[in-house]
DNA sequence: TTAATATAACACCAAATGGTATCTCATCTG
DNA sequence: CAGATGAGATACCATTTGGTGTTATATTAA
């Protein structure tokens, strides 16, 4: 895949997906683990995962019958950087709202 | 809108979408305004905004026959909380990562 | 070879996206 | 004020994309 970036934000849109992120997290899993924390069949749960892989969010390890999926860090990066351009941003406009509650309650 | 996590992650998941972020971030524009920048009709531009609104990104405010969209910095704390529950796993993994680069290149 | 697992190939339905056409108002002009 | 114009909202439609499932076919450990 080649947009990065697109690739991710699209992978992490979905909740399933971000469970799965979040579970593997945790600890790497195969498939079949992955399956049992769902509600959905295997192959529903191997797209998700190609979905992430894309994203460039877990990396694959062929170990025997099974595949090992596991999280891979640098994946996050276009996501956060993305995000990080907004960080002055987001944070100039806190501290206003933030100060201006606080000149509320003193009134 | 109730699940703030997802509808802000889906807001993000469209490339034009992101688009619009970024250059509401420079300055809060009229959905006209908007259209110009994109090649688009000004009801597709206005479903995008729909959705932003949904995700709690933008805000809207009516001045007269014109609606001012600008950036709602609150909105975007559910992702940056959601992301930041891996903080500490992106880290150490880039950390694990980067040191395991240096030990090669001592080789 | 058999059981467990993984993947590929379809197919189906819902949601997302974008267009056009038609409204509603606010504002401007005579 | 009346009518024209401009910004936006909304309803409706077509197309695409996404999520899920089923079935069939690999792969591999035991």
């Amino acid at each position: 895949m080649e947009n990065q970036t697109q690739n991710a934000f699209r992978a992490l849109a979905d909740p399933t997906r971000r469970d799965i992120v979040q579970l593997l997290a945790g600890q790497e899993m195969t498939i079949g683990q992955l399956t049992d924390r769902f509600d959905m069949t295997r192959a529903a749960v191997k797209k998700h995962l190609t979905v992430l892989s894309d994203g460039g969010l877990i990396s694959v390890e062929v170990r025997g019958r099974e595949r090992i999926n596991r999280l891979e860090p640098l994946g996050m990066a276009p996501v956060l950087d993305w995000l990080s351009y907004f960080d002055q941003f987001w944070d100039d406009r806190l501290n206003s709202l933030k100060e201006a509650i606080e000149r509320k309650q003193n009134d």
